[in-house]
RNA sequence: GCGGAAGUGGCGAAAUUGGUAUACGCGCUGGAUUUAGGUUCCAGUGCCGCAAGGCGUGAGAGUUCGAGUCUCUCCUUCCGCACCA
């Protein structure tokens, strides 16, 4: 054997042994349980950063872990290969997206290949395929059919000059990222997805997902925001000219109606508009509210502005006239755009109400009735919904908020004037973009026939490849030949959707089509149901909400088409942490950025893989050291160098009954290691410990002398469990020390080390003895030792002895197997 | 403002059920090998102290024979959401 560690040759050997073997592709075997292993799909930006490394390492490690405990294990890789980075390259280089994104893919897979994950490539995809997304076409059909994808006119960032919608994040101080223009909000027709239909299925399985991080759940939750409340209607003194007699409004807080001194509607009311017209205040007003600033970050630290309508609404209980204000506060898009204002119980109409002059009317107090209400000031109790009682609220005084809540809702209720209802902060996802690099949206405009879907007989309707970029305008948007189409209804002369969809809908559902890459008959079969759902997810936190819920409310969609018979798609989550240098995320901005492929180069796979899993545990930040991985390369070279050293002396028998103290005492250390590093890899998943003890074990190993050949045949049993629980880390030096040491078939397809408990059993045990705490003796003492003689042979120790001279004993506390400690004064 | 996570040596971190704080690795110090540097190997390495010992897990209290771990108060950092009626 070869004295020196030699990764590069080593590496690229053991990984041509598993192209030619093709060992990671996998098919449906009933005989042994599933198990799918799932890391994030990454977008095709170039080449690998750190992040990648972290989180395909972590995911592979787990696949070839549960591989090795015998399951029949899918890992699969592929490209979330649509997005605007390809269209800001075409721009830039004068490169097509498609051209771009494929040469990306080339070379990341090689990267990954070199990195030696256990990936079946077989059912490699590419959501800019049309192999792909036909059938996300196809599905959007059907979803269309079923009234889940409806069209609406919406709001959103316009830039006039760019002509293009912008996302949120794309808007800097109100002006656009790219151009610098004043950034304006318009109303443009947009495709949405009802997951607010889910609203409640998507919270309440939450509870199901009991091997999720907490912090995504409580996440989820937050977005979804469920509350209770009632929607109730004013009357309205004047009738609107739409007809409309009553202003409906939603609060949580029907306890306060009688304190109701004012109703606040967003800009974009129709009452906000129709008082708008005799008023060119308001109008302007009204305008100014609508351009601007957009992120709702921004929104929430605004000044609270208003203006009145003029026009007044009728308190439905008690027929109390009170002005209509138009407010920059109150939100359009939740509930109905109206809210009724209770400057005394909430602190935003208070501060309201303070500044623009309107009445505060105290309408709950503490029971004791003993404080003073200064409506001047605002206080935190004012809001409380325990320990209060409503006052100035007529028939409805004296009662807690659960009793005055029920109560004026049920009036509410019997006069036909209100109802309790469920509200949700969760939107309908807005899924049109008007961006080129995207699947485009199955939909046909015809004039007499009007929204008509693409037949599945004729999808893929194929976004064009060969494009030129003029600008920064979607290039299919100026292309007769691709939006000139023909009605499918009607046979007329009609125009294609030019949007595009949100790549968000190409990760919702991917997952499900590895498992049938390949069926070019269906979007999903039998073997997608054999796979899913995905037994374990991992990922980056950043997808905690968006990704991590639009594939939770995509797989409810599939079950509820019949594709997938499970109700969520990721059983068990980890979600990894970012990877740091100096402190902060390793970016290209910050310039602190560290190349994955020059430490290949230089250390090989097995040692960058090694550091990534040995710095810190998983779900943990990883701080980036060239020394940490100059320190797992030397582990690497003396694992190596052991086991060369083990391969001089021929192997003899190892003979358990005749082991010595010492013998013993490394045979323990190995099956404790077993038994510690299989909990760490299963249960806890911290590999970083799990790594430190097989670090432990091979110190020990080194000490022994391997001449005699007990010793010999003892370390031989040490060495061959150390490469198999390395192996899912280290796959590459482990398949060739298999070898090396004798081992039969491939490692990676060897069984998981079992621990001998017979090897566990020790006669002796040391044990601390401590005096009032601290430590002042060990000793060893016989397993067996009852208590009351350990308790006598601690107080025999000489240093306790010492410190128990001018003192009285009160107290004995044994902790079999552990530790004495002597409670003295 | 609301919600979540976390504060342990010079550094990354460990301590899983309330039981010897700092495993494992990095770095550092000394030594061996080497023409030298690097590599490799050996020994040491929380702080104060010659030692005995004392002090040590963000700060302060509490519970306990015993607290990094549990309870309370406070401080700091990071992350998420943010006018949600």
């Amino acid at each position: 054997m070869d004295q020196n560690y030699k990764p590069q040759e080593l590496e690229q050997a053991t990984q041509q042994h598993w192209r030619e073997n093709n060992s990671f592709a996998v098919r449906e075997d009933d005989s042994r349980e599933k198990f799918y292993c799932l890391a994030m799909f990454p977008y095709p930006s170039g080449k690998l950063h750190m992040g990648h490394v972290r989180n395909y390492t972590i995911a592979d490690v787990i696949a070839r872990y549960q591989r090795m405990l015998g399951k029949n294990v899918l890992q699969p890789m592929g490209w979330d290969a649509f997005g605007l980075p390809a269209e800001n390259a075409a721009i830039q280089n004068n490169v097509p997206p498609a051209k771009w994104t494929a040469q990306n893919i080339d070379y990341m897979r090689e990267q990954l290949q070199r990195l030696g994950f256990a990936y079946d490539w077989d059912r490699e995809i590419a959501t800019c395929n049309p192999e792909y997304y036909r059938w996300e076409q196809w599905f959007f059909t059907r979803l269309f059919d079923k009234g889940m994808a409806y069209k609406k006119k919406a709001e959103v960032n316009w830039c006039e000059t760019d002509q293009t919608v912008l996302a949120n994040e794309q808007v800097v101080d109100g002006r656009c990222w790219r151009c610098d223009n004043p950034v304006e909000r318009r109303d443009i027709d947009q495709w949405f997805f009802k997951i607010t239909a889910y609203a409640e299925e998507l919270l309440s399985d939450l509870d199901k997902l009991e091997h999720w991080p907490e912090q995504v759940r409580t996440m989820q939750r937050n977005w979804i925001g469920r509350s209770e409340g009632v929607n109730l209607r004013f009357g309205l003194a004047a009738a609107l000219t739409s007809g409309e007699d009553s202003l409906e409004v939603y609060t949580t807080r029907p306890d306060t109606l009688m304190g109701a001194t004012y109703v606040a509607v967003a800009p974009q009311h129709p009452a906000a508009r129709q008082a708008a017209e005799s008023n060119p205040e308001l109008a302007a007003f009204i305008e100014e509210q609508s351009r601007g600033k957009v992120a709702e970050a921004e929104l929430a630290t605004m000044e609270k502005m208003g203006m009145a309508t003029g026009m007044s609404a009728v308190n439905p209980l008690t027929g109390a006239e009170v002005p209509i204000w138009v407010a920059n506060f109150v939100l359009m898009s939740y509930g109905s755009g109206a809210v009724m204002s209770v400057p005394g119980h909430d602190q935003r109409d208070h501060e309201f109400a303070c500044k623009y002059g309107l009445p505060i009317v105290q309408v709950i107090a503490k029971p004791s009735g003993e404080h003073i209400y200064d409506t001047a000031v605002w206080q935190d109790w004012y809001a409380d919904k325990v320990d209060v009682v409503t006052i100035n609220s007529g028939e409805f005084n004296h009662l807690d908020f659960d009793g005055a809540f029920s109560t004026i809702a049920g009036r509410l209720e019997e006069l036909g004037k209100g109802e309790r209802t469920t509200n949700y902060r969760l939107r309908d996802w807005g899924i049109s973009r008007q961006r080129y690099w995207g699947a485009p949206i199955p939909i046909i405009n015809c004039d007499s026939c009007g929204t008509v879907p693409v037949p599945a007989e004729d999808l893929p309707v194929v976004l064009p490849t060969e494009v030129a970029f003029e600008g920064v305008g979607s290039p299919i948007k100026k292309m007769p030949e691709f939006y000139e189409t023909t009605c499918p209804s009607c046979g007329g002369a009609a125009t294609r959707e030019t949007d595009t969809f949100d790549t968000f809908m190409e990760s919702s559902w991917y997952y499900a089509r590895y498992a049938c890459a390949r069926n070019d008959q269906a979007m999903l079969d039998a073997e997608a149901d054999y796979w899913a759902p995905v037994d374990q997810y991992v990922g980056g936190i950043e997808h905690a909400i968006l990704h991590l819920l639009y594939a939770r409310f995509f797989h409810k969609l599939m079950r509820d088409e019949g594709l997938v018979h499970s109700d969520e798609p990721f059983t068990r989550l980890l979600t990894q942490g970012m990877v740091l240098k100096d402190g902060t995320k390793m970016s290209k901005s910050k310039g602190n950025t560290v190349d994955p492929q020059s430490l290949i180069d230089s250390y090989g796979a097995d040692t960058v893989r090694l550091f990534s899993m040995f710095a810190a545990p998983p779900e943990q930040s990883l701080e980036w050291s060239d020394s940490g991985v100059e320190g797992a390369n030397r582990f690497l070279k003396r694992l190596w160098k052991l086991v060369a050293r083990q391969l001089e002396t021929p192997v003899s028998e190892l003979d358990t009954a005749a082991l010595d103290k010492e013998q013993k005492a490394l045979r323990r250390k190995t099956h404790e290691t077993i038994a510690k590093v299989s909990d760490d890899f299963g249960r806890r998943q911290t590999f970083n410990t799990a790594i430190a003890a097989v670090m432990e074990l091979c110190n020990e190993i080194s000490k022994l002398d391997v001449t005699t050949p007990q010793n010999h045949a003892l370390t031989d049993e040490a060495l061959r469990a150390v490469v198999l629980m390395l192996c899912p880390i280290v796959p590459h030096i482990s398949h060739q020390l298999w070898q090396l040491l004798g081992g039969e078939s491939d490692v990676m397809n060897a069984p998981w080390p079992v621990v001998d408990e017979s090897a566990l059993e020790r006669d002796s045990i040391d044990m601390v003895v401590q005096v009032n705490g601290k430590v002042r003796a060990q000793m060893t003492v016989a397993v067996d030792l009852d208590k009351p003689a350990v308790e006598a042979l601690a107080l025999q120790q000489p240093n306790v002895q010492r410190f128990l001279e001018d003192v009285t004993v009160r107290k004995v506390i044994v902790v079999p197997g552990k530790l004495v400690n002597i409670v003295a004064n």
